[in-house]
DNA sequence: CAGCATCCGGTACGATACTG
DNA sequence: CAGTATCGTACCGGATGCTG
């Protein structure tokens, strides 16, 4: 079963959420950012994201191969052996990154003002069921 | 099982990574695309994002209880008969919304260039499938 | 090294019924 | 109306083994 397909079973959706699933998904973030940087190659990028969380080798490939059928993403294999495949950003894949980037590091920016919010929710919930 | 306990059996991420998932989740895109606009209530909203897509009572609720925990919506829980409960946003969750929301626009504005790259790929797959 | 094919468990999600 | 509780299932994603 090819790339198409797979991601397209998850229907009943406008195209363009599609897409945004792609690059909010869960490695399809991961890739981008480090992509954002620099080119990498398959393990390399693995690894890298490894740092950051675990990865299996299948959901960085077909990660990678859903970013490349949307054009975000550009493959280049070389011909040698052992087989060496370097992976960039496309023009198109740079703007979606820097997007996605500015997410994340808003996030990270306002961590301590969700942690508090999660610490005043979790307390008030804490309140009133003890109040039963 | 409460709210917290829920997402938070997704282990193995840096908390960040949590909150950019709830913020990216399927329904909380959009929960936060339209409370950008106004506050609704839960049935209005689950019949505004119904014409994106079809959400169940279940997942609106759960996305709207996780992001009222992470601060990012405000939920006004009116003590009449018949219930009445508004969500909005907070401060923190505006900022999120808007990033979001430009994300989300970018893959409106880029969806043709994404249809091309998506062709080019696929005919090309097609190409050297038929020659082997 | 860079994948692909296959199997498989856990959970995300939807459908339904029920409550205040 | 605004949820909660329960159940069934699809599929996401990890583990393993194999190929060029």
């Amino acid at each position: 079963m090819g790339v198409s397909e797979k991601w397209t079973m998850v229907e009943g959706m406008c195209p363009q959420r599609l897409v945004l699933e792609h690059v909010t998904s869960r490695w399809g973030v991961l890739v981008l950012d480090a992509l954002l940087d620099r080119s990498y190659r398959f393990s390399e990028l693995r690894r890298g994201i490894a740092a950051v969380a675990k990865v299996s080798e299948k959901m960085l490939t077909q990660t990678l191969q859903t970013l490349e059928r949307d054009g975000f993403v550009h493959r280049d294999a070389k011909p040698v052996i052992p087989p060496r495949v370097d992976y960039s950003l496309t023009p198109l894949g740079r703007e979606a990154a820097e997007r996605v980037r500015a997410l994340a590091h808003w996030t990270g920016v306002r961590m301590e003002d969700v942690q508090r919010a999660r610490e005043a929710y979790d307390e008030s919930k804490r309140l009133e069921a003890a109040l039963k």
